[in-house]
DNA sequence: ATCGCGCAAAGTGTCGACACATTGGAGTGG
DNA sequence: CCACTCCAATGTGTCGACACTTTGCGCGAT
């Protein structure tokens, strides 16, 4: 494999981390693009870890370091509690929500049930064509495994993951799902770098496109629950936990 | 039976009405209180259809009519908007949003699975004495059907499917069917009094306490499917569409 | 009659100010 | 030394005002 293929591999993968975090919002910056900007900046802050659960977000200083008035600053905040990653308590200060294991445990729960979903749906509507653009991911993928990037690993397995929400053919649950996956980033960082994980998760994701190709229902489904419980174990057996 | 138990089933049923429809947001009240009765307001008009699809909603005007200046009606708006009830272009008229066929199909595929969720988490984690109170609300859906009382039908099986949804223990995926459920009742009253409705789904709810007392996963997760799809085509079959 | 231009009316996004609630610490009494 | 009270500092929720954008109507040209 030609090293500017790797390169290639790595090159966007700023761009990729930004438009998947934010995918399932497309639609909703209805609100103000000011906002939003505020919104966009302080959820990578959250999710990234930067800001810390329990830390507290003052609107009057976040204003000023954003040079505008605290009302966009306002909805924000409301939009990130939309999104579960701020509390806005009535009359007291917003804090950054915090994560507990259980809640984790929740989320992981649905996720396996949508993307068992997906790909039922996935199997039933997607077009031979449409099943080669997850081909095309899943060679990032090995690209990735193979020089153990695993970085870059992580985002094209989100980009692999949303581009089957995608071909599921309902938006609906490909925006319901990119909001979970929004809360899902900041415990990534917890599930990083197991031995062998990479490895087994890769051969799964072979055998999910094969599955699809080969139009197994029962097969897909079983494979993509099983991926997202990977997951979760991973991050489970990974440790320290907040509350 | 008593006339009075009847009479008792019908009572509260406002209350229910009230509390069922917003239970999806406990805790996102977060914001001033003043909007979140604005938001309650405009809600409950949307999804009884008093405000139509595409009808504009007017900050300034709905800040005269609730005594308030419009920040409080904005957020609101952006609220409804969360909930896809309103649609807030930047710049433009945020305007009542309007559904199509094919977004109710998206979110009954999604409610489908999700309660099949639930059942299959019901089974392995409810109590006997939890499972006896979705007895207790399927005896109110027997009263109902056999008094023939298409509305208290309806909301006590809200209520019901609300109370299954609790005793998953998976308080995420209560919030998300809430949220769903906030949608779905737009298009409710396209699905009343279809002859021989009630009757069908009463059994199947018998059926699906039974599985569930005898711990039946596949059972309970095929009835608890079944009943979402066959909410779906009473919708299909009853008619005109928007858009 | 139709189309395009331009202008007034209406509405949104943002701002700074203000009233009230909360918070944390200083000061007082036990 | 601790508990309680009170008060100033800090921060939120709400308001009215203003600039800019969009909308829709009238008017003139073709």
């Amino acid at each position: 494999m030609p090293p500017d293929t790797i390169a290639d591999n790595r090159a966007d993968l700023g761009q990729l981390r930004q438009e998947l975090l934010f995918s399932a919002l497309r639609g909703v910056e209805g609100s103000s693009s000011l906002a939003f900007a505020i919104f966009r900046e302080l959820a990578i802050g959250i999710v990234e870890g930067r800001l810390p659960p329990g830390h507290e977000v003052n609107s009057a200083e976040l204003a000023r370091q954003f040079d505008t008035s605290r009302t966009p600053v306002r909805e924000a905040l409301l939009m990130l509690e939309r999104e579960d990653l701020v509390v806005v308590p009535p009359r007291r200060r917003p804090h950054v929500s915090d994560v507990a294991l259980t809640q984790v445990r929740e989320i992981y729960e649905i996720r396996a049930s949508l993307y068992g979903l997906v790909s039922e749906l996935l199997v039933a509507r997607a077009t031979d064509e449409e099943i080669d653009r997850l081909h095309e991911w899943q060679g990032k993928l090995a690209a990735d495994a193979a020089a153990g990037d695993v970085d870059g690993y992580f985002w094209h397995n989100v980009g692999f993951r949303n581009t089957e929400a995608s071909l599921s053919g309902n938006r609906e649950l490909q925006r319901r799902l990119s909001s979970l996956g929004l809360q899902m980033h900041r415990f990534r960082h917890l599930s990083l770098s197991l031995p062998g994980r990479l490895v087994n998760s890769l051969a799964d994701h072979e055998r999910l496109v094969r599955a699809y190709s080969e139009r197994d229902v029962a097969m897909a489904v079983a494979i993509s629950r099983s991926l997202v419980w990977r997951g979760y174990r991973a991050i489970e057996r990974s440790g320290r936990w907040l509350a």
